[in-house]
DNA sequence: GCCAACGTTGGC
DNA sequence: GCCAACGTTGGC
């Protein structure tokens, strides 16, 4: 059992949209560190952080439960869709993707700034100058100082 | 919308 | 395999 966090800008998918359709793929990663991570590490049962990036305010919007583990991202096979990729092939794909599930959406968004500010959080990924890897790996400490920061009283 | 930080590409 | 040019990310 493993914990993430993951980005992804709301204005294309939010967390309101996750609750809407319940459960999603998660589309379009193409970026080498973060396909290794959702192709070889993530499980079912693993939870993540989902994190709203480019908005106002930028931060952590909820939680998530990885449901599929690693398989192709058959939207790098079509030449027609913006994720295309000519050089991955059902054959050898290049791109993976895994499927994740609501869990809970915190009551606000959790800003980057309070992250920063939290003693108990020093050495996130997420808060470090520069972080730009849009899957990352979380302990599970942080993932509780952040659920217990968004004021949730249970753990999923 | 700016721009710093970073990842990727491609010429050599 | 170096590294400059280019593209992207994402906070602000």
């Amino acid at each position: 059992m493993a914990y993430w966090l993951m980005k992804c800008e709301p204005s294309a998918y939010s967390i309101d949209d996750l609750e809407k359709d319940g459960s999603s793929s998660w589309e379009g990663v193409r970026n080498y560190q973060a396909r290794n991570i959702m192709r070889d590490q993530m499980q079912p049962g693993d939870l993540a952080l989902f994190y709203h990036s480019n908005a106002e305010p930028s931060g952590v919007a909820g939680v998530m439960k990885i449901v599929r583990a690693g398989y192709p991202d058959h939207l790098a096979f079509d030449a027609s869709h913006k994720y295309y990729d000519a050089r991955s092939t059902p054959d050898k794909p290049v791109w993976y993707m895994v499927d994740v599930a609501f869990v809970t959406k915190f009551a606000s968004i959790l800003p980057l700034q309070q992250i920063k500010a939290e003693p108990r959080l020093k050495g996130i990924m997420v808060a470090q100058q520069g972080s730009r890897l849009s899957v990352q790996p979380l302990s599970e400490e942080h993932f509780k100082v952040i659920c217990a920061m968004a004021g949730r009283k249970k753990l999923p």
